[in-house]
DNA sequence: GTCTATACTCTGATAGAC
DNA sequence: GTCTATCAGAGTATAGAC
């Protein structure tokens, strides 16, 4: 791996697990195996830089699991709970300090380092613009996918942090229960409605198993 | 106000909007308006001990902000989704920074500094347990308002982080439509089933607004 | 490109006068 | 209890040899 690379990779795995202010760059440099010169050499912008680095290239990856975790699953429900469980075991098995990056340095320094919190936007509107496409064509209304993937990414980060602190699976359990439940019924209520104008990847897409009311909980709320 | 509260609350401002590693005790100093020397004359435990007494204080403020929030509303859905606006435009007016000083310690620096995580896990257990002795008193079963306030929780806090770093009221605002919708199914398969076992405060609730189809949201789904 | 040595600032914390 | 002066150490960043 190129230099570079791996001292953004180790400033990844620092800012998740100790956030931004707290990292410093002679533990960067121990981190990475590089001395402190070649932070400098190949981050001219210092910690911010690499830190911005860092939150870029772990957002994109991040963003790649939405369709990893969730193809699996013929109805986007449970495969909503699936990804939620999952991430409570990834973060159980890593003694609750896997946290997102993106998520922390956004939370700990969104006022005093505006630059980080731009580069902090620009990743969560990728995931907002790249999980909408995605949920639209699991056969959501382009409106619903925008609610889903705004609620499920908050969920998620909330999760995080809520487990954190509790060291517990429950509130990634709890949040992936209740967003399945919405998103299932919105996908029997499309099924019912018209399963014609949406052809997606998955097959026969039936109602639920077991749950098929085809009810749509109350479209129009607010 | 006495100093110790007047330095706690100092603390607690600075902490959301900058984290505790960002923090300095000559910048907390100055906002508190005492001499160095007196925050450590009160908080002999220096700046970790600040900031455990500032996370105290405001998990207790918070947790109060709940039946403050829902009570005037005889419905829990409407509630809720009002509750999550409310928080939306808070955070707006100012200037999306205004975010829960236990998110961002918890998310910061869980794994540096023990203690403080300690705390937090503290006061995210007494939110999960008023949060849902409240919800229970509103009429949920023990076990549904265990997951509505983890969920709850979650959503919110992570609505704090995405809304931060967006500056947008959209993560708040989804987040509060899909839990309405979860609670709203709720209540409604309550009171169809039997509304006299849990004679709440409310008047007359009756089904939802136009939405009374008395479904249950696949109670045992996993 | 890699690495060492160092300059300069700011940190949390303390001692002691008032 | 309040406030000032100061310490020892850690912070980022840089200069320059290799």
């Amino acid at each position: 791996m190129r230099t570079d690379e791996r001292i953004a990779l180790a400033m990844a795995e620092l800012l998740r697990r100790q956030g931004y202010a707290a990292t410093g760059i002679n533990q960067l440099a121990r981190a990475a195996g590089a001395p402190t010169g070649s932070i400098y050499h190949h981050f001219k912008g210092g910690k911010r830089e690499v830190a911005a680095a860092a939150l870029r290239q772990t957002g994109a990856a991040y963003i790649q699991l939405l369709p990893l975790l969730l193809d699996p699953h013929p109805d986007l429900a449970t495969g909503v709970e699936a990804a939620f469980a999952a991430a409570a075991r990834d973060m159980e098995s890593t003694g609750w300090a896997n946290m997102c990056p993106v998520g922390v340095v956004t939370a700990e320094i969104a006022d005093v380092e505006p630059e980080l919190r731009e580069i902090a936007a620009e990743v969560m509107q990728v995931w907002v613009e790249e999980g909408s496409r995605y949920l639209a064509g699991r056969g959501l209304s382009e409106q619903e996918a925008h609610t889903v993937i705004h609620a499920l990414l908050a969920a998620l980060e909330g999760a995080f942090v809520l487990a954190r602190g509790m060291r517990s699976a429950e509130p990634f359990l709890a949040a992936g229960r209740t967003l399945a439940v919405y998103v299932g019924a919105l996908e029997a209520a499309e099924a019912a409605a018209g399963p014609a104008a949406t052809a997606g990847a998955a097959g026969p897409a039936g109602p639920g198993p077991a749950t098929g009311t085809g009810r749509p909980p109350t479209a129009g709320r607010a």
